[in-house]
DNA sequence: CGATTATGATTAA
DNA sequence: TAATCCTAATCGC
């Protein structure tokens, strides 16, 4: 079907449930390379985005992007599609000619090859080159971009007076983390999530970058979030049982040290941490629970 | 069959 | 902080 460096496990065509940046970064270059450079029927749209979707019907798709959770399409006559899936959003992708819809399908993007459906986004819209700029620049950098730029994240962190965990889902300050990546970092940097930012130290800063863009790589590669160490797995991430892939998140005790894991609520998430691998006041000499990649 | 839940984000109060 | 938008899987009755 499609090939290296994905692996099968969610090339069928579903997403998976609820994204972070590395997903929207995978649908970007699976339709860059099943749609992009055709012409393209959009089919039965339906609903609110029905109006502007519409009038790509039958135009070329240049490219596709992806900046944080955020999807731009380029089309022909410049026109950009902007695609947010928020919490339910998903996008569906099956052979041409597409089999019959299936639930509340927004938007179908038709190919020579691959047809892909969309459902439950927040955002679909079609805007200008310039309405595109607008948006971007309310977003920090995307570490999975090649033009990120860390400093930008790094800067505003060192003079931050927001809990480490409330800015790591500031999309305003580094674009692409959701909820579970951001439990998973900050367990694996060792890092209480109520610290203040600007408090940390530099080192724990420039991990947590490192640490991210690390795991969002894994992530875009592997097609789900497997965020614990190899050497601790018995199996290739793509056949580690879900139960099995995190360290903290909806995780009963800790992976490490197996005390209970605790939860506090930050940017009106919950967040689940191990009150002992991420000390709210690290001793000094204190590393993170487990080798940094 | 209804209630619940979810890896998001904006707007109003 | 709360209300709101959007969908689908799952669970209990």
């Amino acid at each position: 079907m499609f090939s290296s460096p994905y692996n099968a496990s969610t090339s069928a065509g579903q997403t998976p449930a609820v994204p972070e940046g590395h997903t929207i970064h995978r649908h970007a270059l699976q339709q860059r390379r099943e749609l992009a450079g055709h012409r393209l029927a959009t089919d039965v749209v339906q609903g609110r985005f029905a109006a502007s979707a519409m009038t790509l019907d039958g135009r070329r798709l240049d490219d596709v992007e992806a900046w944080g959770k955020h999807l731009f399409q380029w089309w022909e006559g410049g026109e950009v599609l902007h695609v947010h899936l928020g919490l339910y959003g998903r996008w569906r992708h099956q052979q041409s000619p597409p089999p019959p819809m299936r639930g509340e399908v927004r938007l179908r993007l038709i190919g020579p090859s691959h047809t892909w459906d969309l459902s439950g986004a927040t955002a679909c819209e079609v805007l200008s080159p310039d309405d595109r700029e607008r948006i971007i620049a309310r977003l920090g950098p995307d570490p999975l971009r090649s033009d990120a730029d860390p400093g930008r994240f790094l800067d505003r962190a060192a003079r931050s007076r927001a809990p480490i965990g409330t800015l790591l889902l500031d999309q305003a300050a580094l674009a692409g983390i959701g909820n579970v990546y951001r439990a998973e970092v900050l367990f694996l940097g060792g890092i209480h999530p109520h610290r203040v930012a600007r408090d940390l130290t530099d080192a724990e800063r420039s991990g947590l970058w490192i640490e991210i863009a690390h795991q969002l790589r894994l992530g875009l590669r592997q097609g789900r979030i497997v965020t614990r160490r190899r050497h601790e797995l018995d199996r290739p991430a793509s056949r580690v049982p879900r139960s099995e892939a995190l360290y903290v998140y909806h995780c009963d005790i800790c992976r490490v040290c197996a005390t209970p894991i605790r939860s506090t609520t930050l940017a009106a998430r919950r967040l689940d941490f191990c009150p002992r691998c991420q000390p709210r006041r690290p001793r000094r000499g204190h590393t993170p629970p487990v080798p940094p990649p």
